[in-house]
DNA sequence: CATGAATGAGTCTTCATTCAT
DNA sequence: AATGAATGAAGACTCATTCAT
């Protein structure tokens, strides 16, 4: 599959005519819409507020995007907020890495806040959830699943355990926890991994389990 | 957290003269508030669309209560959305039961919605969140962590379980399969049941288990 | 048929609840509507200039239409353009008052703009120019059908003559003046008038003409 | 009435150094903006859709002419909208045919819908209305009353006919016929043609018909 | 008490025009 | 010359809240 160019002008001679658009004021624009969103919500937040935040006229926003709704859907499309750390052979360790970035991850861009606005914006415009779950949920899910493949290969974990289920056993207790307002605690990653790895352990064989420690 | 008079007239002593407000009003107006606050969020719900459904006039609404943040309050004060099963002896049971209560809840009020609107709106309106957690997601845990005590008692699961935590374990799982698309399993429950009881099992033999702490 | 009452309110009791609506700020917004309609146009004229010019909030003015078409189709509706000279016996003089009338209320409340922003808008806004016809254009026609009617019946004009026609004769010279250039001129109605009577006399016939001046 | 430049160009005498314009572009735009002054109205057109329609850029468009007025302007000025049959000998054919000239290419360029555009814009931009009739209406009357003098001098009609009147009888029934909603009946210059000829008839006997001035 | 009118602040979006390439 | 980016000045419409009946 060759690359498809992002716009239509750049296909012939490479340049299109004309200023060139400020690659700068894309950014600021998304990040400054990626901040407030979580920070005002979809309704509240204005465009003027993004304008302003990004350093450019209300106008330069609706030039790249036609509504509020695409700005707001773009700024969530080129939302990095997943970072793979790498494996390190030790599934438990890796685990709670992984969920380690993912607390820290939803702190640094108040994250409950944007997963609320995507919640009860789902009525109106659900492509804010859908693209949370693509670029977000589903990625670290992706790592955590892998990780756990691992396990189950490594027998550390039963065979026939429900991995999807398992992924959601050690997300869950954040979402559990910060409704029930002890958010914030740096325990949760160890205590839900430790939680899966004793409730999937395979029947009662000799378990290889403390070996690695 | 001070008590949140349920209507404006409440901080007033006494029962003022004139005609009485109408009970059946105060009772439309917060049931149609709830509704359209878990529809369309907080921002999007006007007040005349909780005037149109509940059959009164806007100025009825604001003489009960002074501001749109007042009612929505009051509503989500009102709300009772949990309901106790009646603990049957058999642990596992009463847990998956406590479990089915709060996903049926979910559902039937656009829970995951009101849940968002109740996160999004955190920084401008923390009350709602608040209150979300006192009447709804703390009652339910209580009845979760009793339940745990009960198994804990009964030597069920270990003695040195960190209860609060296991709450998390057994209700997170519902959130994390909503994020990840994939709500509305109806086994969800007793896997999330399963998972902790095994996990928290006691050392019934020597068990390699603890070693690692 | 009996009165239909203006809006359902009235239906009960005579009197509806609440502030009732001031009938002096719903004249006042007509009146502003068609004087801006008029002398901008329908897409230069903006509610703020209403609103101001009526000495009211914009919000009342959309309290009481729906949008900006429905104000001016209002605005239009209300408008009263055509006055009825009383019939005088004599064709020629009646014909002539019509027309004088005609290009007065024209000349009194811009009516070529008028017609040019109804003509204008014909494509984006059919209403206007409907109205228009309805309320003025077709009334007066009337009223000039009639004359010419009772001058057939004196034999002052030929029995077959097209009499639509002959209005369209009668009216038609003000308009073409006005594109001309040449508006304004008072001589214009009895042209008009000397010209359709000329030329629709009936045959040879010792011709009665003459005989009433 | 001064000349008004076609170009912004024009002003500098000689011709400029560098890539000259294109006069291509020059033409589609013109006609671009005419189409849409008709089909739009001067408010409503934008010229962005000038520029998509005339397959230039907006810039290409200022390039020529500094504001959207004085493109408007200059796109009346450029149209060619009058045709000159030649002179049959037979005065009523030449005035049915100049009259059936007019009624095709109004409807050939929308030209109620342009009238009208100009007339509403006479208080804000009068060289519209003011071109329009230089281009249009003045050089179709100066056709007819041209036609309408070899009738005088062929002693069709009488010596003394004010023939600017007689004209605006010829055209006035099309503008009169369109604001009654009875535009578009072929009819209508045969019925304006013969009525005037006959209102205009000599007085070959005696006949009473001037006795009355 | 209850209602409907009235309002001011605010928001998204459009568009003619000016700049930079 | 020609293009596309960037912008500031509106404008229609919404809504929580306050008034008058």
């Amino acid at each position: 599959m060759h690359e498809i160019p992002v716009s239509a002008r750049e296909v012939k001679s490479g340049r299109s005519a004309g200023r060139p658009r400020s690659a700068a004021k894309d950014e600021a624009i998304l990040r400054a819409a990626l901040d407030l969103l979580a920070s005002q919500g979809y309704v509240r937040m204005t465009l003027d507020q993004v304008a302003t935040a990004a350093g450019v006229s209300k106008s330069t926003i609706h030039l790249r995007w036609k509504t509020k709704a695409d700005l707001l859907t773009a700024a969530l499309a080129a939302a990095r907020m997943v970072d793979a750390p790498p494996p390190s052979g030790d599934v438990r360790a890796d685990l709670i890495a992984i969920l380690r970035d993912f607390s820290a991850t939803v702190e640094r861009v108040r994250g409950m806040a944007l997963i609320g606005t995507c919640l009860a914006e789902e009525t109106h415009t659900p492509e804010l959830l859908a693209l949370l779950r693509e670029r977000t949920v589903l990625p670290r899910r992706e790592l955590l699943r892998e990780a756990l493949e691992r396990a189950r290969e490594a027998g550390r974990i039963r065979a026939d355990a429900d991995l999807e289920a398992a992924v959601s056993a050690l997300l869950g207790p954040f979402y559990a926890d910060y409704m029930a307002g002890r958010g914030g605690r740096p325990e949760w990653a160890e205590q839900a991994v430790d939680l899966v790895l004793a409730g999937l352990r395979p029947a009662q064989a000799p378990a290889g389990h403390a070996a690695h420690h």
